[in-house]
DNA sequence: CCTACCGATCGGTAGG
DNA sequence: CCTACCGATCGGTAGG
């Protein structure tokens, strides 16, 4: 009968809410949330909706964070108990060619549409999509790195241009998946890789 | 006194209209872009705006237009006095670079900010977009299959394969450049199209 | 967690 | 090209 919840209840609506956020971010973007769409769809009230994180912004944090989680256990976690170097690198590459041909996000990278619809902004939430970005590639440069010291990779290998490379061939996925609906360019991207890393 | 204005001073503004829009889309998307501050910026009344057009939407379609020219005088046209072939092609990719150096757009490539805004959506918009990047391949392809037939770059060289790379150094560059402000990206896709091209 | 509200802004229209 | 307006929606707040 009571409006108040339990603390359960109310991280069950939390969560929920974040579920549903990353569902509609993902296809209109963090901007195209709105508290009014949110609570239209999950049965609540602006006023309940907007109460478990005080503002748009925090909300859209909340968002990336959880976006975070997903793709931490799509793309990062699988490759931790491969061998580290090469191999991980190879894995790791795979995981989100993979992340992206099954579209676990429907709008494509949660993190690249992101960084598009905010690198032309300023505030917390455009630092925060810039610092997973940093983090992301670190690791990549970590594997790399370990990759050439292994003698897995030319010892002239330049790291930072190889990830730059790699990054740029996750894109060109994205983008034809998502604007071009090409189904041959995971197939592009995987040869791609191979060619750079073997395998 | 009256608020008519000749057709020549009707075009006039019509110009100014657009102009204004593709700073604003740049920066903002075409989303962003509204009738409203359009019409504070250029002094006018919303419906001085909108009646050049429409409707919203028919702006969008002409501001893609005029990103187009611009696109085209930056990147296509220098590459036409060019031969064909691969030394066309590796014109065409740098004037690219450059272009996305010189951020002739502030907000980076225009087309590929409205290919992640309108991707996961329906419409004119979104179909214009496609169709700017088909042509774009296209002629990229249309160069390298030049390259192959006559012998400056391998006969085994698959052009879509290559066309999907290098479109990959070109969006990883672009996010370089926005979301990283990094100086170095432009000299990395150098190196890589130089890598795939030769020169 | 709700109702009821705020000022601002959205795209667009009527009528001139 | 203008003024004056429309209904809808935005993020957010007061008060409970």
């Amino acid at each position: 009968m009571s409006p108040r919840r339990s603390v359960a209840e109310a991280l069950g609506t939390r969560s929920a809410i974040l579920n549903r956020s990353v569902a509609i971010a993902s296809a209109e973007g963090l901007e195209g949330l709105t508290i009014g769409r949110l609570a239209t769809e999950l049965d609540m009230s602006k006023s309940g909706v907007l109460g478990h994180f005080g503002s748009k912004e925090a909300l859209q944090l909340a968002v990336l964070d959880r976006a975070g989680e997903i793709f931490r256990a799509e793309v990062w976690e699988p490759a931790l108990p491969v061998k580290p170097g090469l191999t991980r690198l190879r894995v790791l590459c795979e995981a989100w060619i993979s992340y992206l041909e099954r579209e676990v996000f429907p709008g494509g990278c949660f993190f690249v549409a992101a960084a598009h619809e905010f690198d032309g902004r300023r505030g917390a939430v455009r630092d925060a999509v810039e610092s997973r970005f940093d983090a992301w590639r670190g690791r990549l440069r970590k594997e790399t790195l370990r990759a050439v010291d292994a003698g897995e990779l030319p010892e002239w290998t330049d790291p930072d241009q190889l990830v730059f490379e790699l990054l740029g061939l996750l894109m060109a996925l994205n983008h034809a998946i998502q604007l071009h609906h090409d189904t041959q360019a995971a197939g592009r991207a995987r040869h791609a890789v191979q060619t750079r890393l073997g395998g």
